[in-house]
DNA sequence: ATATAAAACTTTAAGCTTGAAATATTTTAC
DNA sequence: GTAAAATATTTCAAGCTTAAAGTTTTATAT
């Protein structure tokens, strides 16, 4: 996946081949950065980031198979996640009157706070991770992934 | 981290968070779909396969420390994903006379083969599911991602 | 020479991740 | 009305991942 820069490969389909590489070392890259700085001074992780930065959208809350569908990951891993933010008490479960097999999950008052603080200080990282790329490119990049994603959006 | 469309924020820096979590959604979609291909065609993962496309460029082998540095992974990760390829015999470890401490990590025979074909079946999906960005879209936003990865290189 | 530090690697504990199986509830089809 | 299918979620086993601690070997400084 990570593949490499020594005999650099040409031909039919390897502009796309180089393109994806960059892009997966990219996101690692820059991953491994906000996972980092998440733990040294948040005491939290990448995931819990995730699922509180997806609630904090909704205060009413989202259904569990909302969370994981919008996050792109499975169901199991949000219970999970889901669980040790509860027993944190930054995240609260309720289950619905209607579908008692639903249950709506949403930030609670100290979540809310938590989460606030956290988003503000990761808005910078990304800001200084970022700095290099000019805000023009910054648009053009966005606007290349946003039509590759909408290729994407309902399939299988 | 994958934060929403909904409200739409602005203001200074925004730009830059949006072009992050573009990045890393495209990247996870693509992730998340090779991972399923190589489970269902090739019975693998993304990770076994990140490993064995290291080696591949390198018949003599490369050390631990090398491969954990080159995939942006953490030491201990690529002892226990070698461990598991060398059970299954398609990567072979080898102490050397030098140096105790390292082992020279190469894949064998036929993690040589096995790989080949799994990586020309790779090549073609990413042609597949990166077909509707152009080749001069390609170029350019590799060139992009190319000068940011420079700005990061010998970090920390 | 020998203590100290550095380097290469493995082990460990905790948490993340998936796909598949299990449970509970609701909807649909006769 | 009831059996069957669909939906929402959790549980489970296996594997991935990290940071920190541990082991062995090599290099450095006195």
């Amino acid at each position: 996946m990570v593949a490499g820069p020594l005999p650099a490969p040409s031909g039919p389909g390897k502009d796309r081949l180089r393109l994806w590489i960059r892009l997966l070392r990219a996101s690692r890259t820059i991953e491994a950065e906000l996972r980092e700085r998440l733990k040294k001074e948040f005491d939290t992780t990448l995931p819990r980031f995730d699922v509180m930065a997806a609630l904090y959208r909704v205060p009413e809350g989202m259904l569990m198979s909302d969370l994981s569908r919008f996050l792109l990951v499975s169901n199991g891993n949000v219970t999970g996640i889901v669980d040790r933010l509860v027993s944190e008490g930054l995240v609260a479960r309720a289950r619905r009157n209607g579908d008692r097999r639903t249950s709506m999950v949403r930030l609670t008052e100290e979540g809310t706070k938590s989460f606030a603080i956290i988003a503000a200080a990761h808005e910078g990282w990304i800001g200084e991770l970022l700095g290099k790329v000019s805000e023009e490119d910054a648009r053009r990049l966005t606007g290349m992934l946003t039509s590759f994603r909408s290729n994407w959006e309902g399939r299988e």
